[in-house]
DNA sequence: AAAAAGAATTGAGTTCGTTCATTTTTGAAG
DNA sequence: CTTCAAAAATGAACGAACTCAATTCTTTTT
């Protein structure tokens, strides 16, 4: 079970992923390279490919573990939802948002979405992609639970909507780690007057 | 003005583009090189980097072409809409989707999307951005001619639905093209079933 | 314990996008 | 018609991601 083959290869993928998060971080997915995560995890280049399949699907390893965070801290708000609709979704989205830029650079978040768009077959774009869609599943669990208390009007089809408020806030983020220099704050405001539409219309009767 | 140097200039930036749109279209973008370009267009590779500033701003100008049509071709439909709003989206949408895989494969598109996320600033990826912006805007017109012609109860903010619907038409679009075996009509069905409930909270009283 | 099998690592080599010093072409001035 | 300067084209050279045949390291078998 835990031969010495067995650890070696864990400690290297570990090594690996450490040293990429931090030089990405530190100096930009795009002016690293292969070479140089390679250096810093003490393997050659050759191996970090056994590995991952691409300096992408490196890259998407990362940002993974980091939705794996979001999913996890989204749950809590999924289970203790304010009574107000605009609110529930205000804090379920702000929880997504802060987080993002916690562990990951707006560059890191660019070309990870950029990359799992354009290669949605590798091993960790499929990850990535699976991750987006429990996402996509928790904003739809809270509008559900809303209803189940009595938060939210019923007789509305919650997946629709709930669909329709995660495509619109993953939009959103698109837009915002496009440009460098837009404040977080102005996500917020942005989605917040869209979101307040739907949670009006969400309003119990 | 048409000294013969402004006229080869055309001239190559027209071949150019006609060579790449049809390689990329038969053989794929990641399967031809610059290379195959410049010589299907009759330039060196280095010509080609006078007119397009790397691989995927040529195809975003090919890109953009398309999405030029695509708002033209909404303009009608703005100008005339159905009076049912549910309708009227439809029909707006449709037309989006239906230009989208006349001239641009699934894969052009996936590539399209990638660039102008991960490398916003090239020339023609910024034209690709703001052509995006008016197409967003095009459904705020809508919306708001909806509610002009008494088609559309009033008081709601357009522009935030507006936002709304192109955001997550946009995204559906995007689920789409990564599938490479995903129908068009499956598209067309989960965004009518989106669309069905913002639909319902604008029909007037 | 030696040998065989097979799993994993290695780094030099390939490919392809991109750059840039040089050459060629164009249009203007004398 | 020549000369000159600016614009544009060229292709060899460069850099970085990725590949793969050869090698080294683990594990299993005898």
């Amino acid at each position: 079970m835990t031969g010495l083959r067995e650890r070696q290869k864990a400690d290297r993928s570990r090594r690996i992923l450490e040293a990429a998060s931090r030089l990405f971080r530190d100096h930009g997915y795009g002016a690293i390279r292969i070479d140089d995560i390679a250096q810093a995890a003490d393997v050659s280049a050759g191996t970090l490919y056994n590995y991952f399949a691409n300096k992408g699907d490196l890259l998407l390893a990362i940002v993974s573990m980091e939705v794996e965070e979001v999913l996890e801290s989204g749950k809590s708000v999924v289970a203790h939802p304010p009574s107000d609709v605009a609110e529930s979704l205000g804090t379920l989205i702000g929880t997504y948002y802060d987080h993002s830029l916690y562990y990951l650079s707006k560059e890191m978040w660019r070309t990870a979405m950029a990359i799992s768009i354009e290669a949605p077959g590798t091993p960790f774009s499929a990850r990535y992609t699976a991750l987006d869609g429990k996402l996509a599943r928790q904003v739809c669990d809270l509008i559900r639970e809303m209803q189940r208390r009595g938060y939210a009007r019923i007789g509305i089809d919650a997946d629709a909507v709930g669909q329709v408020v995660f495509n619109n806030l993953n939009q959103m983020f698109i837009e915002y780690v496009k440009q460098d220099d837009m404040p977080l704050s102005d996500l917020l405001r942005a989605t917040a007057r869209q979101n307040a539409i739907l949670a009006e219309m969400l309003r119990p009767v």
